[in-house]
Order: structure tokens, then C-alpha cells, then sequence
DNA sequence: GAGCACTGC
């Protein structure tokens, strides 16, 4: 290695290494022989017989754009190409990946090509994992990890190149890294860039990156044969099990994927095609599924596999063996409103690539069928070419933090792929601004710079601060770790969701759900302490708890633990206030920090129906909260939420007396809406109430004054009449009358 | 009285 230069090897230097019978990259220790059978197969990938070719890309241009489709092994052989080829600059090489577990795969998968321990020259870091030391040369992230590193140093000086893989996928950290990495290149000459992306769609990224050059690789792909119906239709789950159906009982052998869009769906089509053939290994797939029951999907079977999925198995889950699609064509997204800073999910079309990525899944190991349960008019005419990227699609408060914590004042003209849609870059300011973390000038204060470090959303950081004035700051670092799980820590599996509430009940807290949430983790801590390991398993199945959530939340919340004492200095002893004003101490926590999200309940109606303070919006409280059937008249809430009604989720009854000082409250700073339209009298009138203790009588408003908008019942009849529907032979189509069509 | 997907620090 030491006859190296930087950026001027060969591919036939490398090579020779490669062959050697003991290993460059340590120290001359002898090769295993697994090795050698790794190299075969690495010497017959795409990339490698143009290993030269890119080489002299890559030496001749500081950004580089790599395409290719999956199986062209880019993934693990480019990051190698480039390790040679930097080992003189002493510095190490970055290669992101959206997911965890495509970082910890693929980085486990190059220390074996490598033949060195994972860890030591080639290692990775996600999130609560790090395997990777002094000798690390090249080290597998998550992107996300790669953006906070980026938030501490803007220069990527610990890198001589940073490779971005799945680029195409436009994810909000890698749009952001790309933004990042474009000015880094400007600033240090010497720091290469690689883009890694799918050929789909490419040119977005070329235009962002106007000197960069160009370097594709072939795929190696078997082709699919695709069908599509001629005639659409909304039943798709039993046109699906009559496809299944007709591939079980008259195409070869070869397993069969099909796509839903919900787990729903998912359950319901399992449950029939088990009912009718004992002879498929039936078996669904879904990110909430627990980890175990996941992993069956890899289990040998002595029947044909169908696996019914939603679109984790488009890029998180790769199955080889596939020969069927069945695709529905649709799938959820989630849909998030600025204006009313209210997110939902909708049941969608899915895009072009989408279909094409489904599609592909049928060609991994030989020729494949896919069947699509839409029209080639509705493809083509429908489909978006690919699903937006993540940066039009959210909340921004936490990237404009990020970036403002970085340096740059500006972000409204930050030169982003994609830029943002201005209202909901203005939607993130004014949040920022309401929570203290910039100034009216939209400079970033001190309290802003410390909540942009943290893991968790930066609204926390006030929690904690208010917490740690009236002794809970425990549990407000126990409920940001809640708020942060991917799944909800009370499992209500739809079978059983009668004896679920009923579990749930032990846990109540009459005025909070935050309460609620916190008697749940710490049972759950409680029993982890006394139970065996063996039996906490049975302990959250009988209480209806998610295992796994609760397994993260503590995972989180110790993160978190380390980042106060850490970084913030928060040396004070963090401990929880116990006394007989537990409960409201927590609550008025809840009410002083997340003020902006409070609610008012109409004085008249019966149902339950609220106001919120900020922006006047209209909702109800969701049915599964403790206070969903109270009369509590000031709520805080966690999320507003729509599902066809608009619903205030995750809630806690909260004292209006514990508001009135705060500046937002006061009569003139009350926020606006820009038609000037906000209401105010409710919300005035019902805190003079608390000032004054007046009689009720005088301070009713009438029902008009509240605006409250109708809410249109959004009744899913096809759904329902589809779950319902329990003599299924009578619903299904046959193949026949399905009338494909091959294109 | 009902939800509905997937990531990341």
C-alpha cells in the first residue's frame, strides 16, 4: 500500500493487492480462503470490469455521479475502488445509506470482501451502534449520523471523499448532505464527492451539479414480463387473491410477492388465502411487525411463499427467490398540511418508479412475472414519474434550526435541490420563533443552538427547561423519548382491541394521556427490574404493551440523558418530584412548554369538540384518549392529527390559570392569521375567566362566534364492506374475468 | 368510538 498515490492508482495496482496471497490493508496477514472465493465473485460484477474506467472519472473531477441499477454491486465495490485510491491521503471515506440496516448489512458485507474485522478498517455507525475505531478507513453511516457530524463541522475535514448512496430516494438528510457537500467542495479542493442514485430520474441531480461528471454501470437484472388489467377496479384486495390464486394453481414454481397498502389489507388477504390453500406458506410483512416474525419471510419453507407486503420490501427488505408480482398499485402517504400544521395519511397511487422497483422485485435471481392490478392507462397517465422528494413533504422547524445552527442566516435562499414551498419555510420560523429558539430577527438564540443538538425534536428542549423549574425534568425526557418511537408503546391488534383497552385501563390517568404514557414505561421498567428477562415478553403481551417500542424508548432516553449532562452541562441530579401534586406538577409542565398547542372546548356542544389556541383550527379529541369522553375545558396536545375528521391526539387536561402570564397569551401578542381572520374572543374570554373567576353565565359565547366548520364523516364503504365480507368465494373474481392483458 | 407507512438523530 505504501507504493499508493493519492488519487493517481490503477485499477491493475489494486488488483495486484487484491490478489496477493496476505492483505495489503493489514499489516500482511495472510488471506483466508473464504476470501479468495469473495474475489471471484466481486471480479465478475459489472462495476468490476470497469474499475480503470472509473478510476480515471474519478481521478479527473471532484464530483462524480455514479448510476446504476441494483445488482450492479456499486454499493459495496465503488466504496472499495475509492478506499485504494485515498489510502495515501490518511483520511477516511464516508459511504451513507438512508436505513440502519442496510448500513450494518453492507458494511458487514465489505469487511468480509476485505477480509478484516468489522470495526477496524472497515467499520459503521448508526444510531445507538458504532463499530468503528482509530483504524477505520472507511466507514458505512446512516445519513442522518453524517448530518449531525456535518452540524459540528461544515468542512467534512475528518474525509477525503463522502459517498452518497441511494441518492435517488431524496431523502431529507441526503438532499440537505448534498446542499452541504456542494459548498464543502468549494471550500476544500481536495474532498471528492461521489453521488450514488438509481438510473430513474438522475437528471435533477446533474443540473444541481453542473461540473460533475458521469459514471453509469450496467445492471444485472433478469427480465420481468409485465400484465395489466384492462379494466380498473376498487375491489384490488380480492383481485389480488384471485391473482394469487391463479399463479398457485397454474404458473411453475417460484415465490409470490404482493404489495398492499396498508396492514390492514395485509392481515385480511393472509387470513383468507390461509383459510384456502394449506399448501401456501402464507406470510405478511410490515414495518410494525415485530422483528421475529419479520425474519420469517427468510425461513425455508417446503411450499410455495406468498408474501403479502407493504413497501417495505420496495427498498428496506430484499427477498432473492421471487419469481411473482402481484402489485396493487397503491400505498399510504403521509400528507402534512403547514397551514393547519396538521399531518394525515392518504391511501395514493404510487409512482412510475415505484411500480418499476415492485416490478423488479420478480427479476433478482430469474426471468419473473409481474402483474399489475391497474391499467397501462392509469400508469401512464396517473402515476407521477417518482414520489416527491422529502423536503416538500414536512415540517421543517428542525432543518431550518440545523442549518441556522450552522451558520447560515438565511435558509429561505439556501440552494437546495428542491427548495421548500416558502409558506411552510415561514410556518417553521414562526414555530421557531414561538418556542425561543430564534429572535424576531430570525437569529438563532442561545436556548435554539442547544435544542438543534438534541436527538429528539427541538420543542423538547423547552419541556425540559420548564421540568426542570418545577422538578419533572425525568419525565419529560421519558415523554420526548416516547414522542419519538416509530411505533405507538400501547398495542391495540385489531382482533383484540376490547381486552387491549381493558388492559390499558391499569395505566389510566384520568386527566393525561402523557400521564398515561409515563405509568406505562415505568411498569414496564418496574417489571423489567423484578421479572426474569423471559417473562417481560409475556409481561407486555398480557398488558398490550409494543416490546419493542418500550425496548427503544429506553434506548432513547438514555441517549438523551447523555446529551443533557454532556453538552448542555445539565449537572444538576435529574430526578423525578414526588409528592401528592405529582400529576399536575407534570401537567403544568406540559401547559407552560407546549403552549402553542393548547386547545379550547366549545361551551355548548355536547359532543367534545375543541378549538386550538393558535390557529383557530376545529377538532375533536381522538377516541382512544383518556379524555375523550371528559369536559375538560384547556387541553394541551401532542398532534393534530386527520384520519377523514380532524382529531387532537395524545392529550392533557391543564389549569388556564398556569398560562395566563406567558407573553403569547397576552392580549395584543395574540398570533394572527394573514386574512387577520383569528378569533379571539374565545380564547380571551375564557382566560379573563381564569384571571377574574367571573360567573360563567356572562363569559358564553355564541356557537356561531366559533366558526366551527362542519367535519364530513369520510365513510371508507369499500373497506368496510370488504372486512365484513365473510363468504369470500362469492366475492372473488376469477382469473378469467380479470382479463389480463401482456405487454 | 376507531385506522391505514416508513425513515433518521
Amino acid at each position: 500500500m505504501e507504493d499508493l498515490q493519492r488519487n493517481q492508482t490503477t485499477a491493475q495496482q489494486a488488483e495486484s493487492l487484491e490478489d496477493w496471497e496476505v492483505n495489503a490493508l493489514r499489516d500482511h496477514e495472510l488471506h483466508s480462503s473464504k476470501y479468495f472465493r469473495l474475489l471471484e465473485s466481486r471480479r465478475k460484477l459489472p462495476v468490476s470490469l470497469r474499475r480503470q474506467e472509473f478510476l480515471d472519472t474519478y481521478h479527473n473531477s471532484q464530483i462524480i455521479l455514479v448510476s446504476g441499477e441494483t445488482g450492479s454491486g456499486k454499493t459495496t465495490q465503488i466504496p472499495q475502488f475509492i478506499l485504494f485510491d485515498e489510502w495515501a491521503s490518511g483520511k477516511k471515506v464516508a459511504c451513507t445509506q438512508p436505513r440502519r440496516l442496510a448500513t450494518t448489512a453492507v458494511a458487514t458485507r465489505t469487511a468480509a470482501e476485505l477480509d478484516v474485522p468489522l470495526g477496524e478498517e472497515v467499520g459503521y455507525s448508526v444510531r445507538f451502534e458504532r463499530k468503528s475505531s482509530k483504524l477505520t478507513r472507511l466507514k458505512y453511516m446512516t445519513d442522518g449520523l453524517l448530518l449531525s457530524e456535518a452540524s459540528k463541522d461544515r468542512d467534512f475535514s475528518a474525509y477525503s471523499c463522502v459517498i452518497l448512496d441511494e441518492a435517488h430516494e431524496r431523502t431529507l438528510n441526503t438532499d440537505l448532505l448534498m446542499a452541504l457537500l456542494k459548498m464543502a467542495t468549494s471550500r476544500r479542493s481536495c474532498l471528492k464527492v461521489v453521488i450514488m442514485s438509481a438510473t430513474l430520474n438522475i437528471e435533477k441531480i446533474q443540473s444541481y451539479f453542473p461540473g460533475a461528471a458521469t459514471f453509469e454501470i450496467p445492471g444485472k437484472v433478469h427480465p420481468v414480463e409485465i400484465h395489466y388489467l384492462s379494466d380498473s377496479t376498487p375491489r384490488y384486495c380480492y383481485c389480488a387473491i384471485s391473482v394469487v390464486q391463479h399463479i398457485h394453481q397454474n404458473m411453475d414454481e417460484g415465490d409470490i410477492m404482493l404489495f398492499l397498502p396498508t396492514s390492514g389489507d395485509i392481515e385480511m388477504v393472509c387470513s383468507i388465502l390461509r383459510k384456502k390453500y394449506k399448501n401456501l406458506t402464507v406470510l405478511p410483512l410490515y414495518s410494525a411487525l415485530s422483528r421475529a416474525k419479520q425474519q420469517e419471510i427468510f425461513d425455508d419453507s417446503e411450499y410455495r411463499k406468498c408474501i403479502v407486503a407493504t413497501n417495505v420490501a420496495e427498498t428496506s427488505i430484499t427477498i432473492d427467490g421471487i419469481v411473482y408480482v402481484v402489485d396493487s398499485g397503491l400505498e399510504i402517504r403521509p400528507v402534512y398540511n403547514p397551514r393547519l400544521r396538521m399531518s394525515s395519511v392518504l391511501t395514493c397511487p404510487i409512482s412510475k418508479a415505484s411500480a418499476k422497483q415492485r416490478a423488479g422485485r420478480a427479476g433478482r435471481t430469474q426471468p419473473g412475472i409481474c402483474f399489475r392490478l391497474y391499467t397501462e392507462e392509469t400508469h401512464n397517465t396517473c402515476f407521477i414519474p417518482s414520489a416527491p422528494p422529502g423536503i416538500l413533504e414536512g415540517e421543517l422547524a428542525s432543518q431550518i434550526l440545523l442549518l441556522k445552527v450552522m451558520g447560515f442566516q438565511s435558509v429561505g435562499t439556501f440552494d437546495f435541490i428542491d427548495p421548500p414551498h416558502p409558506e411552510v419555510y415561514l410556518c417553521g420560523l414562526q414555530d421557531l420563533c414561538a418556542m425561543g429558539y430564534i429572535d424576531d430577527e430570525g437569529t438563532i438564540t442561545s436556548k435554539g443552538r442547544i435544542a438543534a443538538r438534541l436527538p429528539v425534536h427541538p420543542k423538547w428542549l423547552n419541556a425540559f427547561m420548564e421540568g426542570q423549574k418545577n422538578g419533572c425534568l425525568r419525565e419529560m425526557i421519558d415523554l420526548a423519548a416516547i414522542s419519538s418511537t416509530q411505533h405507538p408503546i400501547f398495542s391495540r391488534p385489531p382482533p383484540a382491541r376490547f381486552a387491549a383497552d381493558i388492559a390499558h385501563r391499569r395505566f389510566a390517568c384520568p386527566l393525561s394521556d402523557h400521564m398515561s404514557q409515563l405509568n406505562a414505561l415505568h411498569a414496564y421498567e418496574s417489571a423489567m427490574k423484578t421479572d426474569k428477562r423471559l417473562s417481560i415478553s409475556q409481561w407486555c403481551f398480557d398488558s398490550f404493551l409494543n416490546r419493542r417500542a418500550l425496548g427503544e424508548v429506553v434506548r432513547i432516553r438514555d441517549q438523551l440523558l447523555a446529551s443533557l449532562q454532556q453538552e448542555l452541562a445539565y449537572t444538576k441530579e435529574i430526578c423525578g418530584f414526588e409528592d401528592a401534586e405529582y400529576d399536575a406538577h407534570i401537567r403544568k409542565t406540559l401547559a407552560r412548554s407546549f403552549f402553542y398547542q393548547c386547545a379550547l372546548k366549545h361551551p355548548h356542544s355536547h359532543a367534545t369538540i375543541y378549538k386550538t389556541v393558535h390557529e383557530g383550527h376545529t377538532a375533536g379529541i381522538h377516541p382512544e384518549s383518556v379524555l375523550s369522553r371528559e369536559k375538560q375545558e384547556w387541553i394541551v396536545y401532542s398532534e393534530f392529527v386527520s384520519s377523514g375528521i380532524p382529531y387532537l391526539q395524545t392529550v392533557t387536561a391543564v389549569d388556564p390559570a398556569w398560562l395566563i402570564d406567558l407573553d403569547f397569551f397576552q392580549d395584543d401578542s395574540l398570533p394572527k392569521t394573514a386574512d387577520g381572520g383569528f378569533k379571539q374572543p374565545l380564547v380571551k374570554k375564557s382566560l379573563d375567566k381564569a384571571r377574574k373567576k367571573k360567573d360563567e353565565e356572562e363569559d358564553l359565547i355564541s356557537f356561531e362566534e366559533l366558526e366551527l366548520k362542519a367535519t364530513p364523516l369520510v365513510k371508507k364503504s369499500l373497506d368496510t364492506v370488504w372486512k365484513k365480507s365473510d363468504d369470500v368465494e362469492e366475492d372473488l373474481m376469477s382469473f378469467e374475468e380479470l382479463d389480463l392483458k401482456v405487454i
